[in-house]
DNA sequence: GAAGAAATATGATTTAAATCATATTATAAC
DNA sequence: GTTATAATATGATTTAAATCATATTTCTTC
């Protein structure tokens, strides 16, 4: 049900909740009593400047955690709102830090955890910083993104469905991709040579 | 020189290297032999595909770190190759890993730097997901991002520097910048009252 | 298997950022 | 202080994605 490393920790470290959309799960400056795993759902993260403008600093969909930062830190720096119904897993702060203390393969595996997130967002911010909308599938196809509907991927990849379903025809047209069905691509397997340089 | 929490490690778990343009770090598929910490430069990592399709999957810059999931793996997936003159500093995965198994304290430090990494790339997905630039600069703002010359908050943005301009412009006319001096831009005090639904 | 809904697909129009161009300050170098 | 250079700033044009519209195909559901 949880993804590793939380699911080794013993089941007094989680708690389930469940939240309507609108529904407060913590507010900026309450103290932080762990990070969150969304099974269903998702929820929104906002932080209220000093000048109280409102600024949405990340949505988090299910199957991924938030908080994790509150590990380290004594509160939240931002509200977190359910934006429709939610299951989610509170994973109590002091049982990880506890775990770490007591066993270095739980820490071993949550930093394998967080440094193949950090690598995730990486390539996300890459693949957002594309501006060209052909580039941009292209780029997320290699990168094995397209396993989901096409509707599903182009929201992934910050498109709108139209402009991919363009970029998929084009591509195709151009011989990058391969339509193997109907909204099934595939990438073209005849590419120009590599010409890598060799290390010396 | 080096950030928290690698400055704790022992001198001999650095080594110090200097590339050119071109220069190639690492390989796809070499043994993976630590993570770097970049004091001057900038790198680019990038995937071949099984295609042979080059992705640009990340771009490291000066005072960033990069090849973090490399502690959780024996070889590295992807090649690194410096864009410019690149000083950098190895810091051995033995060392991290043989510090991680005997100090707790040190585990719980890399944990955090890994969580403070985490927000701050969601923070620039959420920004770069914003697509009016106005939005974007104005979030930005909110963020705290505005602290180089504005020609370079620009690139840190994503925006060109024109549309950067444009949008200070447009922002500061309808009173939620102030700008107080050339090319310094303050956020306004005055907001519409906050209306947030208090927790019950 | 017929009806309805959702996903795929593409055309037409609008919109806003990129691009190109050109001033106008600042800052640096001498 | 003068010159050169970089950064700030804004105008005009181009370009491509968003938006709106509308088929068509596939998947669900009864």
């Amino acid at each position: 049900m949880l993804p590793q490393p939380y699911s080794a920790l013993p089941n007094s470290a989680f708690v389930k909740k469940h939240y309507v959309s609108g529904d407060v799960i913590f507010r900026q400056d309450d103290p932080s009593i762990g990070i969150y795993y969304i099974h269903t759902g998702s929820v929104q993260l906002i932080r209220y400047t000093t000048h109280g403008v409102k600024v949405i600093i990340h949505q988090a969909n299910s199957e991924e955690t938030f908080a994790e930062a509150s590990l380290h830190s004594t509160i939240y720096h931002c509200d977190a709102i359910a934006q429709e119904p939610t299951q989610l897993y509170i994973i109590s702060k002091t049982s990880i830090l506890t775990e770490m203390k007591n066993n270095p393969n739980f820490s071993q595996a949550l930093t394998a955890q967080f440094a193949q997130q950090i690598q995730n967002y990486r390539r996300y911010l890459m693949l957002y910083s594309t501006r060209k909308a052909e580039d941009r599938v292209f780029a997320a196809i290699s990168n094995g993104m397209l396993t989901t509907k096409i509707i599903t991927f182009a929201t992934k990849i910050g498109l709108t469905h139209e402009a991919t379903y363009r970029a998929l025809a084009k591509l195709t047209k151009q011989g990058k991709l391969i339509k193997t069905s109907h909204s099934k691509y595939a990438l073209s397997k005849v590419h120009s040579p590599k010409t890598r340089k060799v290390k010396l």
